[in-house]
DNA sequence: CCCTTTTCACCTAGGTGGTAAGAT
DNA sequence: ATCTTACCACCTAGGTGAAAAGGG
């Protein structure tokens, strides 16, 4: 079984209408003798940062196998078919023609797979490293997602069968989970003020942008 | 096959004789209201930091089985039986007595142990989570070393067979490796003034005591 | 007009040696 | 005198939304 962390949040956010960012390149890349070479230099990871999500998508696990192991992913299924735009005098979302043409469907590895049941038991596991971009182009593994339209994370425990050869997706070993209070639009600018207000106050990334009072 | 990273920089460190900084409690806990709860909330890792070593040991593994599981770690032997102090006048350590009572031998996972052959050699392996203390109570698994003795930093290889039952520290299916080049002394503060400037010039972080120059 | 991109100040988080005070 | 501790300014590294600029 997987319970969701942070459940409250998620939904407080879901009853606004959860907005999430995406872009090409958070944060530009210096260039010239200072800030070359190197960029954390194993390699992969890649030069420039996309979003990670707010609320990070988190849960709990249990009734694994505490000595089988297994290889933790998530994906992000479109919603509907639909495109859409904000009426901000309305505050609210409207339809606003067919989706565009989906992004080439990418799963993001929880970067411990492949791990024991005991060790995913242990400890929440944590989605934290999963960034999201705009960019049709991008070639750093990041989750591709379509601006102005709705998606539903999923999240799936695939157990690595050891008398199978190898980790390729077996149709069987694996559960999947869907909590419909994480869905959200992804938007590249915030569109629901009350959304932005309630990330700056819950993420401390954004600490800087508070008016000043407390919360528990 | 195990070959150390930043031969250079270690042999150049070894040339003056080494040192790196043991201590309790590097960053006090903030209390109180601001500041609980949470430090990096999944339970572990602790609420204080000792320090890492610099340079930090790193490795290039190769001739592994890339299907086999391994598990990496490290410890630290005392390289004799003395106790040392820095004859400033002299520039030079001398012996000063027989070595206190050797702390309770601890090792350090890789924390990405195990994992496949395949995936250790893809990349240059990095112990930089590797934390010092000179704390005989420790409670948090850092590496306990006495200050003013010197020790030899050791590298083992220990292949996770799967037909034996569990991760038992097997007396066969492991390699070791000691590289002379990174023996070093434990202090509490730098003792030799070219050590702390050379520690200023090659370290990132100590970049605020640069006076002025470049480096390649 | 609607949406996207770029740049920025301001945070969190944590790794440096310096320095002065403390301990033995 | 020798060694240790506590605190500090200054870094690296990177996650925020604001605001201005850009594009259709």
């Amino acid at each position: 079984a997987a319970r969701l962390e942070m459940g409250s949040l998620w939904e407080e956010f879901n009853r606004l209408g959860t907005e999430m960012i995406v872009t090409k390149a958070g944060r530009w890349v210096p260039e010239g003798p200072e800030g070359f070479p190197g960029w954390g230099h194993p390699l992969f990871p890649p030069p420039f940062l996309c979003r990670r999500m707010f609320p990070t998508f988190q849960v709990k696990l249990s009734g694994l196998d505490p000595l089988a192991d297994y290889v933790l992913l998530m994906d992000f299924i479109p919603l509907d078919d639909k495109r859409y735009r904000y009426a901000f005098h309305s505050s609210s979302w409207l339809a606003a023609g067919r989706a565009e043409p989906a992004a080439p469907g990418r799963v993001h590895f929880h970067p411990d797979s492949p791990a024991k049941g005991a060790q995913w038991m242990r400890q929440i596991v944590s989605f934290d490293k999963l960034k999201l971009t705009n960019n049709l182009l991008d070639d750093n593994g990041h989750i591709i997602l379509n601006s102005m339209h709705r998606y539903q994370p999923r999240f799936h425990v695939v157990f690595v069968d050891p008398r199978r050869d190898s980790e390729r997706f077996a149709h069987q070993n694996f559960k999947s989970f869907s909590f419909p209070e994480t869905q959200f639009m992804a938007v590249t600018a915030y569109q629901n003020h009350r959304i932005t207000q309630l990330k700056i106050a819950s993420n401390p990334f954004a600490k800087g942008f508070r008016d000043g009072d407390p919360e528990p």
